[in-house]
DNA sequence: AGCACGCCGACT
DNA sequence: GTCGGCGTGCTC
């Protein structure tokens, strides 16, 4: 029997079935590989030749529903589009090791109508619970009678329980299509009824909400997924980082009665045992999950909303290179279902394949009840620019000094962590750099460190120079939100001022912690980075001053304009979400940049067909057949050199283009130097077969060099 | 991906 | 004399 083990095998093991052991294909499976035991799947096909003698016995079928074929064919497109061996892929989907086996029933006791010889106060409050005749367990049952557990175990003994057994809870409650069905505007009620009819037409489509901030998407693909509960199929909601989206859970629970179950890398072990184990039995109808959702081995998957569609938080960069956003697409075609994709600034594949008609597409233009967008305008910095050593122009402190004035909220975004980063001697011009790296060490003052952002390097930062020795000249080069926070604290010292930043002390609690105080008004001037565009709502905040919007424009990624469009967007759409007047101030020297001229015009329209005609001139994704190939190795000139040699042994008629920046390498991975190479030629449908072929025939370099494919979503329509 | 085997530096 | 670094190779 094939059986596809999680490990990079570019096939599935063969393994005998021993006598009387029954499987199937998609059976969960322990089977020996070396020296330990595994989990694998049983996969499809006759297991291919192997030398019989090598054959070794499945161990152990699991008690848990079998993958679906669906889901098996989707694991092995994943693979082969991602040029992934497939074992690697079903190890995603077989990620909660304790869920093969069935859930435990917990022992619990029921009333037997027998009653004590002697009747005390406790014991029959004990009882008046008990005569419900519902099972309950010893310890539910003393908490809820306010007594200890002794008075149980002492009516017990005297025959008034039988010990019975509770099966496993449900990890959600079911969600109600029909509780609490929201007022829709008009626009809305007719997009929620195109996707309703999507949705119960069944069958394979991908539709586009595309639709301006406040203008209520969430409430109209609620629609689709109301459709599909009341089907009784199974619904996927990815999210991008659903660990910090406390509102989405709440905004569901008050639509459908329920809350969806959760799904993300730091849910508590049991709880994902709990949620993989009832999805896969179909006992769960609605996950609301971040892109590893898309793994869970669902029973009968009926749809799947991607919010955000256009998140750069849906590629998974490790091991198996993917986007969920077109992952999802692919197990939507695969399942023949429909996938409704969401965004106020949809992605530009997104946008092309709408306008291509591969997608049907669902605009929203009215915004709902009575939130507003901010007036955006940008700040020239040649001709307002800030005092010395500062970061902020004078229209801009201007602008937060009137917004605290009037007792609002004002947010200062800088995407960039830590105090300044780069610092350099000014006497012998000494720069600070990851010794394993070749990124500059960005300065910590909070924390006395100098960190390596790519790679997590850190060490003391010195007083001296460690190049010329001279001590007390070194200088910090640029802003990081530290010095914005400097920079504020200084200027505005009564005002209640609070950093946020990922790397904050205190975690993922901490943070939430603090949102929710500036919620409530707790804080007068927030300074933040990136993670302050996602999906918070701060009803007092009125001004959002952008400190550096050209950050991000000119780092040689194709999508650097889309990216930039699409994060200022998100994070000035954080004012006045309320209806309050509200403003956005862009400081930048590059004001007639066509992604700040969309912003302050409004007219996103004008952006995303500028972008289109630009990419298809210069053959940028999503055109030009292209393939990204992500280069990675130790040390940057073994990702160097690797790139080089891949570039060389392509064909004549293919054309490798190398992007990133000149100066370092384009991103820097667990330590591993990562070059992204564009790969254009070849049909269409040749690419992955070209790629494989290009890969077997570069020589490889010293040190381990892992390649990857970067999805052209056009490819699999 | 694990995990073992295997060959060269600083320690009980 | 051993403990231990991670380089190469194998797993039906």
């Amino acid at each position: 029997m094939p059986v596809l083990v999680p490990m990079p095998a570019d096939a599935p093991y063969s393994y005998s079935v021993p006598e009387g052991m029954t499987v199937e294909p998609g059976s969960i499976v322990r089977v020996p590989l070396g020296p330990r035991l595994v989990a694998g799947v049983v996969w499809d096909g006759d297991g291919g030749s192997v030398n019989p003698a090598k054959l070794r016995p499945i161990d152990h079928v699991f008690d848990c529903p079998p993958v679906g074929e669906p889901m098996r064919r989707f694991v092995d497109w994943v693979a082969a589009y991602t040029l992934s061996p497939p074992g690697l892929v079903a190890r995603m989907m077989l990620r909660a090791p304790e869920a093969f086996d069935p859930e435990p029933w917990t022992p619990g006791l029921t009333y037997t109508g027998v009653d004590p010889g002697r009747m005390t106060e406790a014991r029959a409050r004990v009882l008046g619970l008990a005569r419900d005749g519902l099972a309950w367990t010893r310890s539910g049952l003393a908490h809820a009678a306010g007594v200890s557990a002794a008075v149980i175990d002492g009516l017990a003994a005297q025959g008034a329980f039988e010990p019975t057994l509770i099966p496993p809870a449900p990890v959600v409650a079911a969600p109600d299509p029909s509780f609490g069905a929201a007022a829709l505007s008009d626009e809305q009620q007719a997009a929620g009824a195109e996707l309703r009819a999507a949705a119960s037409a069944g069958g394979f489509g991908v539709s586009l909400i595309d639709g301006v901030t406040g203008s209520g998407k969430t409430e109209v693909y609620f629609e689709a997924v109301a459709a599909a509960v009341a089907a009784g199929r199974q619904v996927l909601i990815l999210l991008p980082e659903i660990a910090l989206t406390q509102a989405f859970l709440d905004r569901f629970h008050d639509r459908f009665g329920a809350r969806p179950a959760e799904w993300h890398s730091d849910l508590p072990p049991r709880t994902r045992e709990r949620v993989w184990r009832q999805v896969a039995e179909g006992r769960v109808q609605v996950v609301a999950g971040a892109r590893s959702a898309l793994f869970l081995p669902f029973r009968d998957l009926g749809l799947i909303v991607v919010d955000e569609e256009h998140d750069p938080a849906y590629k998974q960069e490790d091991r198996v290179f993917y986007n969920a956003r077109d992952m999802a697409v692919v197990r939507g075609r695969i399942g023949g279902f429909p996938v409704v994709l969401a965004s106020a600034t949809p992605s530009v594949e997104s946008r092309v394949n709408a306008d291509q008609a591969r997608y049907r597409r669902v605009a929203l233009r009215t915004r709902f009840a009575e939130a507003a967008l901010p007036d955006i305008r940008s700040i020239d910095l040649r001709r307002s620019p800030p005092a010395r050593g500062g970061f902020l122009s004078p229209p801009l402190l201007a602008a937060v000094e009137a917004t605290v004035g009037r007792g609002e909220q004002a947010l200062l975004f800088l995407n960039r962590r830590g105090y300044a980063p780069l610092t350099l001697c000014r006497v012998c011009g000494h720069r600070f750099q990851c010794p394993d790296c070749s990124a500059w060490l960005v300065e910590h003052r909070f924390r006395g460190q100098l960190v390596c952002h790519h790679c997590g390097h850190n060490e003391r930062r010195p007083d001296a120079c460690p190049e010329c020795g001279t001590f007390d000249h070194l200088v910090a080069c640029g802003p990081g939100v530290e010095r914005i926070a400097e920079e504020v604290v200084e200027r505005f010292p009564q005002a209640r001022t609070i950093v946020l930043s990922s790397d904050m002390m205190g975690g993922v609690r901490r943070l939430r912690l603090e949102l929710e105080a500036i919620a409530k008004g707790e804080a007068d001037i927030v300074i933040g980075t990136q993670l302050v565009a996602k999906g918070h709502n701060f009803p007092n905040m009125t001004l959002v001053g952008v400190v550096d919007a050209d950050l991000g424009l000119a780092n040689g990624d194709p999508r650097a304009a889309e990216r930039t469009f699409q994060l200022l967007s998100q994070v000035t759409g954080r004012a006045g979400r309320t209806g309050k007047k509200s403003v956005g101030l862009l400081q930048t020297y590059q004001p007639d940049h066509p992604v700040m001229r969309a912003l302050v015009s409004g007219d996103s329209e004008a952006f995303y067909q500028r972008e289109i005609a630009e990419r298809e001139r210069t053959q940028l994704p999503p055109f030009g057949r292209l393939a990204g190939i992500v280069v990675s190795a130790a040390t940057r000139a073994d990702a160097e050199a690797h790139a080089r040699l891949l570039r060389r042994a392509a064909p004549q008629a293919v054309d490798i283009a190398v992007l990133g920046p000149a100066e370092a390498p384009l991103a820097l991975v667990g330590g591993r130097h990562r070059f992204r190479l564009l790969v254009h030629g070849g049909r269409r449908s040749d690419m992955q077969a070209y790629l494989k072929a290009l890969l077997a025939a570069s020589p490889k370099p010293r040190g381990t060099v892992r390649v990857a494919v970067d999805i052209d979503p056009q490819s699999f329509l």
